[in-house]
DNA sequence: AATTTATTCGTACGGCGTACGAGTCGTATG
DNA sequence: CATACGACTCGTACGCCGTACGAATAAATT
């Protein structure tokens, strides 16, 4: 017997704070901020007062530490015991502020798709610049963590995404494109950055492993007369195709604002 | 460098056999291994051999299948094991023909990118139509297989998809689109279809947990006006947003051709 | 008959996510 | 002061995964 009076399913009582913004500092530098791991082999014996009171984990700590380890060793390559190891915690007290892997990934997601704002004033006149910069942003912050791509597909939409629709929602809608189109209008400057994410991420991967794993599936003896001739996918002018096709977008946009 | 298919590295003879496009009715066997692991030790000198002949595994049996297990329990619902039992085989032999897990991820997604080409003859002055059309099939091709659009972003292009790209390219080509701008006017797109693709796909997860997962981000005391007002997230015509920002984009290419 | 080649598959290994429960420590309460 | 408790950490263990390795077998070739 001794049945515990918790709930029927497993329900333990977790953190889950709710910290307002943190992402301070955008960083993707050799950012090595591991205190000091102390391996726990360490006789035990010693030390049983701390000189320091130890940070312990927290929400917030775990999240960057996986942006980090995401950005090194890419979405693969994050395991609990390692994302533990780096901040000098046992893997299973992970577990207390998050609930699963995938938690971890939803939130690193998320934490990276802030946003800080647009440059100018509010009000501003010049919509389209406004969106401009809204979405390029949005593409820079995404390719500067190129795990975020393939992340997105599987990942509910966190606040920060939602932030950003709304932003960008408001300035159609102040830009004054009808009712009725912005919706689609939304979709389609939203579709455009993804897919220009995604295409960009499928293209970065290491070129030895990929040019190797085309060849095989191409085969050598086939080609694409159009595509090579266009050089279309040597080109790697990434960043002004990006531009060149936002602008025919927003051309198709302007008419009905 | 990599000038013949054997190395100075492990290099196991594979097959990679190719062969065109082939869906035979595919059976989940009544197939019950039940072996027993008893150590070679056990009396075995009885040769028990199979009563019939196998139909031995092929490429393509094995990618149909991965297809299969993929659209029913998910990209990560797909397991070596299982594959092999579905089709009847023990797990190692799968590796005689791929080269690891990855080699079926990017086969089963090449696989079902395949495309039958525009109903009408070729020629047709209406380029605007085929280009919808062909995008539209590509969405619908991606859509009946979710987790396409999850593999994409870590995948290299496949024959397929690089037909595609072919085919595209040709369209606009022929429809007068500038060189200058072709490749802008491709990745545009291809960029909208990828978008649209990974957009649907991250709403069509169970209801159940994704309205869990979503609420705890959220918080349930912030809204998001903007988006809310127009049902943005909740208007589920998303075919009908699909043409409707298609033809945003056409519009702003249009000019150009 | 002997050898080679093509193919299948049993076993085993290391690594993963994480269930479970014991351990530690600061504070509130008697 | 003793005790209890809640917040938090972590060692161990389990079941599952991809797959390295090499033995087994059948068919083709010599």
């Amino acid at each position: 017997m001794a049945a515990k009076p918790s709930g029927p399913q497993g329900d333990r009582p977790r953190r889950l704070r709710a910290s307002p913004q943190s992402a301070p500092p955008q960083s993707a530098p050799p950012q090595s901020a591991s205190p000091e791991s102390a391996p726990p082999e360490s006789g035990s014996s010693e030390s049983l007062e701390g000189p320091r009171t130890e940070p312990s984990l927290s929400l917030d700590r775990i999240v960057a530490a996986a942006v980090e380890l995401l950005d090194t060793r890419g979405v693969d390559g994050l395991k609990m015991r390692q994302l533990a190891d780096r901040l000098g915690a046992g893997a299973m007290s992970l577990y207390w502020h998050v609930e699963n892997k995938e938690m971890v990934f939803d939130l690193a997601l998320d934490s990276v798709l802030a946003y800080r704002g647009p440059p100018q004033k509010a009000e501003s006149r010049d919509w389209r610049g406004e969106v401009f910069h809204m979405l390029e942003d949005w593409r820079a912050s995404m390719l500067r963590h190129p795990w975020s791509a393939s992340l997105l597909p599987r990942r509910a939409l966190g606040p920060n995404i939602l932030s950003r629709l709304e932003l960008l929602s408001n300035t159609l809608s102040r830009a004054g494109v009808a009712d009725a189109d912005l919706n689609a209008a939304i979709w389609s400057l939203w579709n455009y950055v993804i897919g220009a994410t995604v295409t960009r991420a499928s293209f970065v991967l290491s070129d030895e492993d990929r040019s190797v794993a085309q060849q095989r599936l191409t085969g050598l003896g086939e080609h694409y007369p159009t595509i090579e001739r266009s050089r279309l996918l040597l080109d790697d002018d990434w960043d002004g195709a990006f531009r060149k096709g936002l602008d025919f977008l927003l051309d198709g946009l302007a008419p009905r604002s």
